[in-house]
RNA sequence: GGGGUCUUAGCUCAGCUGGGAGAGCAUCUGCCUUACAAGCAGAGGGUCAUAGGUUCGAGCCCUAUAGGCCCCACCA
C-alpha cells in the first residue's frame, strides 16, 4: 500500500480535486443501455438569476443522496440537469440594469433587450451550475438544458398549438391579477396575501328620486378602495335582505360621476357583514366581476396599465390610484356623502416577485381550462400512479385541485416563450400555429402580428421531465428514462409547479412523468425564521463549504429532519457533522497504519474471533436497515444509523477492542483476521456513506484499498446470510456490559485508569465463562485490569472486593484499600434498588392476567426472562451486600 | 371561513407498522490511554402541551382544549 492520507482531515482542495476527477472519468454520465434499469431524477431547474442558497443545497443533496445510492446499487442512474429562463424574474434583474445605464426596455426595444437577455443568461446562468458543482452533485452535465433552448422551444409551442386545438387553451377576456410595476399580468399562484393595516370609508349614495339624486334617502356601504367607485355600475342587496325590499328595482345616484346605478339584487352579498350593501365594481373585483355577468352590468375599466386613472376617471384622469383615493375621499367629504372613516386590517393580494399590490383588471389574456386537464392529476394520487412523501401531501394537493380556476399564461414581458398566435391586421382572424404564417386563411392578406405575449415561465417548467428528454421527439432517452423516477422539491411550490408537471405529463405523455415526489421543507435560519435577503439572514451554503467542506454541509442538511418538515441551520451542527468526517478519516488512517504495506487476506471464518463476528453481523444488520431506510426516502434515519454505527459501534468498541491484537506479533492468523475485518467493515459502512458525504468516503476509499478504483461506481453493501452471527452478538454485548459497570464503578470511586487491579470474573454459566475467555485481552485493557481470572466459584475471593453485578456473572475488583466500604456499600443499595424497580415493573406486567393473554407470547416470553435475569442480579448484589455489612 | 402541522432534556430536533424515552449542542466530573482534544470515559437533566377515550399496554391511535407555525379562500 503505497499511498496515505494527510495526517489531518481537511476538505479544502480535496474535493475540488475529487470532483474533477469524477467529471474526467464521465461518471455522471448515463447512456441508454437495455441491460440495465434505468433511475431517473430530473432537477428543478433553478433560475439563471439565482445564486445557489441553502434551499437549493438541501433540494440538491437530497437528489445526489438518491442518484448516488441508486447508481451504487447499479441502475441506470441518470440525474438531468438544467436551468430556467425564470421570466419575469430575469426580465425586472435586466430592467434594474437598463436603469441604473440610463436606458429602458422601450427604448431599447424588443430585439435588443432580449439580445441582452440572452447575454445574461450567458454570464449568469452557468454560475449557478458551477455551484452545483461545488456541493458535490452528480448530474449529467453532458444533457444539461435550458427552459428557453430549441427543443423546449418545440416542446412548448407544440404543446399550446396542440391544447389550443382541443380548445382547452383560450384567448378571453376575464378578470386577471394586474401588476402595475411589473406591467403583466400574473396567474392567481402569484399572488401573495399580505395582511395590512387600512381603512373601511363608509360612505353613502343618494337614491334616485325622479331621474335626480334624493337629499333625503341615502344607502350606506363600506368599501376599501374608494376610488373604485369610478367604475361602479350598481349597487348591490341580498335578495333575502327584508331591510331592504324596498330598493328593488329602485336607482342609486353615483356622486362624482353623476349618474343613476341600479340596484342588484345577488346571493353574493353578506347580509351580515356590515350594513348588507355592496358596490359593485366589475371591472376591478373578481367577485364583482362575477356579480356583473350575472346581471349584465357594463364594466367600466377605471385604470391604466400603470395603475394611474384613465379617461373614464374624468376630472381623476391622470393620477395614481393612491392620490385618487385620497383627493375622491376629500370630495366625497365635501359633498357629505362620507359617513366615517374605519381603521380596518384587510388582506391585500400583492405580487410576489415585487410585493407591489396587484390590481384586478379584466384584459383579454390566453387561459389554460383546467377542468378537464386536472382530473388525470386528481386521480394519479387517488390511485396511487404517483406516491407524494410525505402522504400529508396529498391532502394539499387536493386543496388546490378541489378549488381550481383556469390558469391565466399569458404575460405582458418580452423574455420567454413568445405565443405562437398571429393576428390578421386586416380581419382581425386569430392564427395559432407552430410556424408563423405566410397568409391569412380567412382573408388571404399577408399582413400577419404575432402576439406579443410570452408565457408565463411554469408553462415550459411543467413539460421539464419530458421536454428534457427530448420529447416531442420519440426518442430512444425518452422511451428509455421515461418517467421519470422521484421529483425531489420543496412542498412550497407544489401549486406552480408539481400539480402542472403532473397534468402535462398525462396529456402529453399518457404516463405520469415521475413515481415519488418527495417533498423537503425549508431551511430556516437558527431562530427559525425564513431566510431571506431583506432581513439579511441568509447563510451562503458556499461559505459554508469553504469552512467546512461540503460533505460536512451535505450531512448536516439531512440529519435529524423528518421529509417535509422545515430545518433550522446553524453552525454548531455543521461542526458536528465536520467532526464525524474527521472521526472517519482518523478511523481510516489508524487501519491503514495497522495495515503496513500489506494487504489482510480474507479469514476462514475458524480463524475470526467472536468481536470480529460481533461487528461484521452488527454492519450486516445495519446494510440491510439502511438500505431498507433508504428505499423508504428515509434518509436522516438512514445515515443517522451510519453515523452511530461507525462512531460508537466501530470506533469507540471494536478498534479498541481489536488493538491488542495488533500489537501483539505473535500470533499472525488473530492478527490478520482482526485487520481484515477492520478493513471489510470499513469499506462497507464508507459506501453506505458515499451517497451523504461523497467526498471523504472517496478519498479513504482510493487510499484504503486497490482494487476499485472509485467508491462512486463502487457495489451498493447487500445483506449477506455469511454474517449473520447472533449468538455472538449477544456473548459480546454481555462483555461490553461488564466494562461499562467496571468502568462505571471506577469514576464513581474515582479510581484513575492507571491504578489497575486484578478483575475476577465468576460465572456459573459455561458459555459466558468462555465468552470472556476469547475475549479476554480486549476485556482486559478496556477495563484497565492488571490481570483477568475466570472462574466458576468465588472462591478465595475477599468479601471486600469491590463486586460488580450483570446478567449471568459477578465481576470482582479487589482494590483493598482503595475502597471506602462504605461507599461501595451505598452504591449496591443503589443497585439493589434499581433491580427491584425493574422486578416491580416485570412482575407487575406478568401479574396482569390480561396481559397474560393478550399479548403476543413472544412478548410474554421475553418478559419472564427478564423478570428471571434481574431476580438473580439481585440475588447476587444482596448477597454480597450482607457480607459486606458484616 | 377551510385545511395542514407542531408542542418530547437548557437549546435544536429524531423517534419506522403502539411493547421498557434518544441524538447533537450546551452544562458538570475525570482523562494529553501510541487513529482522532474536531478526541476518550462518565454524570446530571424529560408529568413526551392539557383533559378524556380506545387498548393487556399510548410519545405514537381517536376526541376535545390551549398555544405556535404554515397553506388555501378572500366578506365589500
Amino acid at each position: 500500500m503505497k499511498k496515505e492520507l494527510e495526517k489531518t482531515y481537511d476538505p479544502k482542495g480535496m474535493e475540488d480535486r475529487i470532483y474533477q476527477n469524477w467529471l474526467d472519468k464521465k461518471y455522471f454520465h448515463a447512456e441508454v443501455d437495455k441491460n440495465k434499469t434505468p433511475f431517473t431524477i430530473v432537477i428543478p431547474p433553478p433560475n439563471i438569476t439565482g445564486q445557489l442558497h441553502m434551499g437549493h443545497a438541501l433540494d440538491n443533496t437530497m437528489q445526489d443522496i438518491l442518484i448516488r445510492f441508486k447508481r451504487m446499487q447499479g441502475y441506470n442512474a441518470l440525474w438531468q440537469p438544467g436551468t430556467d429562463h425564470a421570466s419575469i424574474a430575469t426580465e425586472v434583474k435586466i430592467i434594474e440594469t437598463l436603469k441604473k445605464e440610463g436606458t429602458s426596455k422601450e427604448e431599447l426595444g424588443r430585439e435588443k433587450f432580449l439580445e441582452r437577455a440572452w447575454e445574461w443568461k450567458k454570464e449568469y446562468g452557468g454560475r449557478i451550475i458551477s455551484q452545483l458543482k461545488k456541493m458535490g452533485s452528480s448530474c449529467d452535465w453532458d444533457r444539461e438544458r435550458f427552459t428557453m433552448d430549441e427543443g423546449c422551444n418545440k416542446a412548448v409551442t407544440e404543446v399550446f398549438c396542440k391544447m389550443h386545438e382541443k380548445g382547452w387553451i383560450y384567448k378571453g377576456s376575464r378578470i386577471i391579477n394586474w401588476c402595475p410595476v411589473c406591467n403583466t399580468s400574473i396567474s392567481d399562484a402569484e399572488v401573495e396575501y399580505e395582511e395590512q393595516a387600512g381603512h373601511l370609508w363608509h360612505i353613502k349614495y343618494p337614491l334616485v328620486e325622479d331621474g335626480k339624486p334624493s337629499t333625503t334617502e341615502f344607502l350606506e356601504f363600506a368599501t376599501t378602495r374608494p376610488e373604485t367607485m369610478l367604475g361602479d355600475t350598481a349597487v348591490a342587496i341580498n335578495p333575502d335582505d327584508e331591510r331592504y325590499t324596498y330598493l328593488k328595482g329602485r336607482e342609486v345616484w353615483l356622486p362624482i360621476v353623476n349618474k343613476a346605478i341600479p340596484v342588484v339584487e345577488d346571493n353574493y352579498v353578506d347580509m351580515e357583514f356590515g350594513t348588507g350593501v355592496v358596490k359593485i365594481t366589475p371591472a376591478h373585483d373578481p367577485n364583482d366581476f362575477e356579480v356583473g355577468k350575472r346581471h349584465n352590468l357594463p364594466e367600466i375599466n377605471i385604470l391604466n396599465d400603470d395603475a394611474t386613472i384613465n379617461a373614464n376617471g374624468g376630472e381623476y384622469e391622470g393620477m395614481d390610484r393612491y392620490e385618487a383615493r385620497k383627493a375622491i375621499v376629500e370630495k366625497l367629504k365635501e359633498l357629505g356623502l362620507l359617513v366615517k372613516i374605519e381603521d380596518y386590517s384587510h388582506n391585500v393580494g400583492t405580487h410576489d416577485r415585487c410585493k407591489t399590490t396587484i390590481e384586478p383588471m379584466i384584459k383579454k389574456q390566453w387561459f389554460v381550462k383546467m377542468d378537464e386537464l386536472i382530473k388525470p392529476a386528481v386521480e394519479a394520487i387517488k390511485t396511487g400512479d404517483i406516491k407524494l412523501v410525505p402522504e400529508r401531501m396529498e391532502k394539499t394537493y387536493y386543496n388546490w385541485t378541489d378549488n381550481i380556476r383556469d390558469w391565466c399564461i399569458s404575460r405582458q414581458l418580452w423574455w420567454g416563450h413568445r405565443i405562437p398566435a398571429y393576428y390578421c391586421d386586416e380581419c382581425g382572424e386569430i392564427i395559432v400555429a407552430k410556424e408563423a404564417p405566410d397568409k391569412c386563411p380567412k382573408c388571404g392578406c399577408t399582413h400577419l402580428t404575432q402576439d406579443p405575449d410570452t408565457l408565463d415561465t411554469w408553462f415550459s417548467s411543467a413539460l421539464w421531465p419530458f421536454s428534457t428528454l427530448g420529447w416531442p421527439e420519440m426518442t430512444e432517452d425518452l422511451k428509455y428514462f421515461y418517467p421519470t423516477d422521484v421529483l425531489v422539491t420543496g412542498y412550497d411550490i407544489i401549486f406552480f409547479w408539481v400539480i402542472r408537471m403532473i397534468f402535462s405529463g398525462y396529456e402529453n405523455m399518457g404516463e405520469r412523468p415521475f413515481k415519488t415526489v418527495l417533498f423537503h421543507g425549508l431551511v430556516r435560519d437558527s431562530q427559525g425564521r425564513k431566510m431571506s435577503k431583506s432581513l439579511g439572514n441568509g447563510i451562503d451554503p458556499l461559505e459554508i463549504i469553504d469552512k467546512y467542506g461540503a460533505d460536512a454541509l451535505r450531512l448536516t442538511l439531512i440529519t435529524g429532519n423528518a421529509p417535509g418538515n422545515d430545518m433550522r441551520f446553524y453552525n454548531e451542527r455543521v461542526e458536528a457533522s465536520r467532526n464525524f468526517a474527521n472521526k472517519i478519516w482518523n478511523a481510516s488512517r489508524f487501519i491503514m497504519m495497522n495495515m503496513g504495506d500489506e494487504s489482510p487476506y480474507k479469514p476462514e471464518e475458524s480463524a475470526l474471533e467472536p468481536v470480529d463476528k460481533w461487528i461484521l453481523s452488527k454492519c450486516n444488520t445495519l446494510i440491510k436497515d439502511v438500505t431498507d431506510n433508504m428505499e423508504k426516502y428515509e434518509l436522516g434515519v438512514a445515515v443517522q444509523k451510519v453515523y452511530d454505527f461507525i462512531w460508537d459501534e466501530f470506533c469507540d468498541w471494536y478498534i479498541e477492542m481489536v488493538k491488542p491484537r495488533l500489537y501483539t506479533d505473535t500470533d499472525a492468523s488473530t492478527k490478520n483476521a482482526a485487520l481484515w475485518t477492520l478493513k471489510h467493515v470499513c469499506i462497507e459502512s464508507l459506501k453506505l456513506l458515499h451517497p451523504y458525504m461523497p467526498f471523504v468516503t472517496e478519498e479513504i476509499f482510493t487510499t484504503i484499498q486497490d482494487e476499485e478504483e472509485s467508491i462512486m461506481i463502487s457495489k451498493w453493501p447487500v445483506f449477506s446470510e455469511e454474517f449473520d452471527y447472533s449468538a455472538d452478538e449477544k456473548a459480546i454485548e454481555t462483555i461490553k456490559e461488564a466494562v461499562r459497570a467496571i468502568r462505571n464503578v471506577r469514576t464513581g470511586m474515582n479510581v484513575a485508569p492507571s491504578r489497575k487491579a486484578k478483575v475476577f470474573v465468576v460465572s456459573k454459566d459455561a458459555d459466558i465463562r468462555k465468552t470472556f475467555e476469547d475475549g479476554k485481552l480486549f476485556f482486559q485493557s478496556l477495563s484497565y485490569a492488571s490481570d483477568v481470572e475466570i472462574r466458576e466459584e468465588k472462591g478465595d475471593i475477599s468479601d471486600d472486593a469491590v463486586s460488580v453485578v450483570i446478567a449471568g456473572a459477578i465481576c470482582y475488583l479487589p482494590f483493598e484499600d482503595l475502597v471506602d466500604i462504605k461507599q461501595e456499600i451505598e452504591r449496591l443499595k443503589k443497585e439493589q434498588e434499581r433491580l427491584n424497580g425493574e422486578i416491580k415493573r416485570s412482575n407487575g406486567m406478568l401479574s396482569n392476567e390480561k396481559f397474560l393473554s393478550k399479548a403476543p407470547e413472544a412478548k410474554v416470553r421475553e418478559e419472564k426472562e427478564k423478570l428471571e435475569k434481574y431476580k438473580n442480579m439481585l440475588d447476587e448484589v444482596t448477597a454480597h451486600l450482607e457480607k459486606l455489612a458484616k
